[in-house]
RNA sequence: GCGCCUGUAGCUCAGUCGGAUAGAGCACCCGCCUUCUAAGCGGGUUGUCGCAGGUUCGAUUCCUGCCAGGCGCGCCA
C-alpha cells in the first residue's frame, strides 16, 4: 500500500506541474516535496513549505504562490482540505476515514509492521562493546550492550543484512597483567604495580585455582600462562553469560589472537602497501594516515619487529570488508574518539569510501547518581559498577530502556533511585503500562465476544479526535524506525513509544472501547476494539526493538 | 597548543533536509475512578535555546569567534 506520504507527495508534484504548464509560475519541479507532521494539530495531519521554497524563483510572494498550488490540488479521496497558513504553508487535513484503513493493515502487517527495505541488501559489520576478557563488564560497556543491540535490530528492521560482533582483545600486555595479576592473587603475593586490582581479581583467582589442580606449583613461566589462559576463558565466559541475560546476543566472537595466527595481519599490510600508503622509516613501518585528514602517521611495525595495535585494528578492518562487509559500524567509548580519523584514514589506505563503508558512534560516558550523590567510578580503587550489579538494581528492561532513550553523544546521568522506583518517573513503566492496559482491553472485549474480524471493521466510525490523533501516530511508526535506521539513532524508538503511549492513554480517556452497562454490542466497540490491537502491535514491534519486553499485565 | 562531544524550564533531557505560539517527564498547585488497569487523564505555573556576530523571507537548528564542562592527543594495549 502506497504510503500517505508518498501519495500527497505525488498529488502536490502534480498541481506544481499543472502551475508551471499553466504558466501561473515560473519555476523548476522540484526533486522533493517536503512534508512534515505539524506540532501543532491545528495545522492539519501533514504540512509542506514547498510554496515559500518556490516564491523565490517564480518572483511571487509566497502566499500568491501557494494559493495557486491549492486551486491545482483540489480535493482527493485521501485529501478532505487543503488551507494555506502562516506566511504560506499548505496545510493538509486528510479524510478520517480513509486514514482509519491503517488499522487493519497493521493487524495483518503484524510484528512486520514497521519494517522498511531502505537498507535492503546492505550487508553491516556492527562491532560493540569489544571488551578485554581480563575484567567484568562496566558500565561504559552496558550502554553499548543497550544501544548496540538495539541499533542492530533497528538496522534489520530497516531490511540490512546486520552481523553482530564482538572483538575479543585477547592479545598484548595486558594480557600478560592480567595473568600475573591472578597468579599474584592466588599466592598471596601483592598485585603488580600496573596490574589489575579489583576484588574480582581474588575471586577470579580461586576459581582458576579451584578448576585447575596443581596450578600454583607449576614452574614459571608455565604458570603465568597458565593462571592467563585459564582466566581468559573464565573470564570470556562471565562476558558471555552476562551479555546473555541482558538479551544482547553476537553472531561472532571474533579474536585478534585469531587475526594473527592467520597470518592476517600480514596480508593486510600488504593490501595497504598495494595501495602504495605505507612506508619505511626510523627501522619501523608506517601507515601514511596524514594523506587522508589523520593528524599523524601510524607506525604498523615496530623498529624491534614486533606489531603494533593499531596493526590489528588495520588488518581487523580489511578482514571485515573482505568478509563481504559493505558498512562497519564501530561503537566506541568518548575516551577513543581519537581513533575516528585514524580508522576512516584505514579505510582510505584500504581504497575504499570513509563516507560510506565505515561509520564510528562515539558514545559519552556515563554518570551514575546515587543517594543525591555522583558515584565516582575508578577501576583501581575498585569502585566500578558492573552491568551485572546494575541489572541486579534495576532489572534488565529498565536499564536497557534507560540507557538507549538518550541519543549516545550525550553525557547521561543515571539515577539509581529514581530507576529502582516503580513509578511513571521511569518511562519504561509508562509504555510498558500502555501496552498491559491494551491487553487488559481486549481480554475484556474478548469475554464480551466483540468481534474482532476486520471484516466487521468499519473506519468512517474512527472519527474522533483521539482516535485521529492515534492514527496518525500509527502511522509514523515506518518512518520513525527507517530514520532511526539511517541516522544510526535507536533512541529515537524509544521517544515515539513515549508519545504513543501517551497519546494512546489520552483515547482511553476520552474513548470509552467496551459498552457501556447494558449497552448493546455496536461496531464502534468493534472499530475501537482493532484500534487497540493496532496500537497493542505497535508498541510491541516497538519495545521489540529495543530488546525490552511488553508485558500482558502489570 | 590541537581535536571530538556537550551547554534548551528548578531537575533529567527531546527537538531528521532551517519553518508557524520551543516540547516531554519529574517537581509544585487544582480537578477526575459508585463499569475498560489511576503505573492513567485534564488544567495551571516554569525559558536570555551558553554569549556575540554572520548567512535569509525565516536560525535552538547552518557558518565564524568567544566562554564553561567532559574526554582525548604513545614505535601502550
Amino acid at each position: 500500500m502506497p504510503s500517505q506520504i508518498d501519495e500527497l507527495s505525488r498529488v502536490i508534484t502534480e498541481a506544481i506541474a499543472r502551475a508551471i504548464t499553466s504558466g501561473e509560475i515560473e519555476a523548476s519541479l522540484p526533486d522533493t516535496v517536503p512534508l512534515e507532521r505539524p506540532k501543532n494539530r491545528d495545522h492539519g495531519d501533514y504540512a509542506t513549505s514547498i510554496a515559500l521554497q518556490l516564491a523565490k524563483a517564480a518572483g511571487k510572494n509566497p502566499r500568491e504562490v501557494a494559493l495557486i498550488l491549492q486551486k491545482h490540488i483540489g480535493t482527493t479521496p485521501l485529501i478532505s482540505a487543503v488551507d494555506i497558513a502562516g506566511p504560506g504553508f499548505l496545510n493538509f487535513t486528510l479524510n478520517r476515514a480513509s486514514q482509519a484503513n491503517l488499522v487493519n493493515s497493521i493487524i495483518e502487517s503484524g510484528t512486520k509492521y514497521g519494517q522498511g527495505n531502505s537498507l535492503s541488501g546492505v550487508r553491516i559489520n556492527l562491532e560493540f562493546i569489544s571488551a578485554n576478557p581480563t575484567g567484568p563488564l562496566h558500565l561504559g560497556h552496558t550502554r553499548w550492550a543497550a544501544v548496540g543491540d538495539a541499533l542492530g535490530r533497528v538496522l534489520s528492521a530497516a531490511g540490512a543484512d546486520v552481523s553482530r560482533e564482538f572483538y575479543i582483545n585477547d592479545r598484548g600486555n595486558q594480557m600478560d597483567l592480567f595473568g600475573a595479576s591472578l597468579e599474584a592473587a592466588a599466592l598471596g603475593k601483592p598485585i603488580p604495580e600496573d596490574g589489575y586490582q579489583g576484588n574480582y581479581i581474588h575471586d577470579l583467582a580461586q576459581e582458576v585455582v579451584g578448576a585447575n589442580i596443581g596450578i600454583k606449583d607449576l614452574p614459571e613461566p608455565g604458570r603465568l600462562i597458565e593462571f592467563r589462559e585459564r582466566g581468559y576463558q573464565l573470564q570470556l565466559n562471565q562476558q558471555k553469560k552476562v551479555l546473555d541475560t541482558f538479551g544482547t546476543h553476537f553472531d561472532t566472537w571474533f579474536s585478534e589472537r585469531s587475526l594473527h595466527d592467520a597470518g592476517s595481519v600480514e596480508h593486510g599490510i600488504d593490501v595497504l602497501r598495494k595501495q602504495g600508503h605505507v612506508f619505511e622509516l626510523d627501522n619501523a613501518t608506517w601507515l601514511r594516515t596524514t594523506d587522508f585528514g589523520d593528524d599523524k602517521d601510524r607506525v604498523l611495525t615496530k623498529s624491534d619487529g614486533s606489531l603494533t595495535y593499531f596493526s590489528s585494528d588495520t588488518a581487523y578492518y580489511i578482514n571485515k570488508r573482505e568478509r563481504g562487509f559493505d558498512i562497519c559500524i564501530y561503537m566506541l567509548g568518548a575516551d577513543h574518539h581519537g581513533y575516528v580519523g585514524r580508522l576512516k584514514a584505514i579505510a582510505a589506505c584500504a581504497g575504499d569510501n570513509p563516507e560510506y563503508n565505515i561509520h564510528v558512534l562515539i558514545g559519552q560516558l556515563v554518570k551514575i547518581m546515587e543517594g543525591g550523590e555522583e558515584v565516582k567510578l575508578s577501576k583501581r580503587a575498585g569502585t566500578i559498577i558492573t552491568l551485572e550489579e546494575l541489572v541486579e538494581k534495576v532489572g534488565v528492561d529498565a536499564a536497557r530502556y534507560t540507557l538507549i532513550r538518550y541519543p549516545v553523544e550525550t553525557p547521561m546521568v543515571m539515577d539509581l533511585d529514581i530507576l529502582t522506583r516503580n513509578t511513571n518517573e521511569n518511562p519504561v513503566y509508562y509504555v510498558q503500562y500502555a501496552h498491559a492496559r491494551i491487553a487488559g482491553v481486549l481480554r475484556n472485549c474478548e469475554e464480551l465476544k466483540i468481534s474482532m474480524s476486520s471484516k466487521d471493521f468499519d473506519p468512517a466510525l474512527l472519527t474522533h479526535d483521539r482516535e485521529n490523533e492515534l492514527i496518525a501516530t500509527l502511522a509514523n511508526f515506518p518512518r520513525i524506525v527507517e530514520g532511526a535506521a539511517e541516522l544510526r539513532e535507536p533512541h529515537r524508538i524509544a521517544r515515539y513509544l513515549e508519545e504513543l503511549a501517551g497519546v494512546y492513554h489520552g483515547f482511553y480517556s476520552d474513548c470509552r472501547v467496551l459498552p457501556l452497562g447494558d449497552e448493546a454490542i455496536a461496531p464502534i466497540h468493534t472499530a475501537r476494539a482493532l484500534l487497540c490491537m493496532a496500537t497493542k502491535q505497535v508498541v510491541k514491534n516497538g519495545l521489540a526493538l529495543l530488546g525490552v519486553g511488553a508485558p500482558e499485565r502489570m
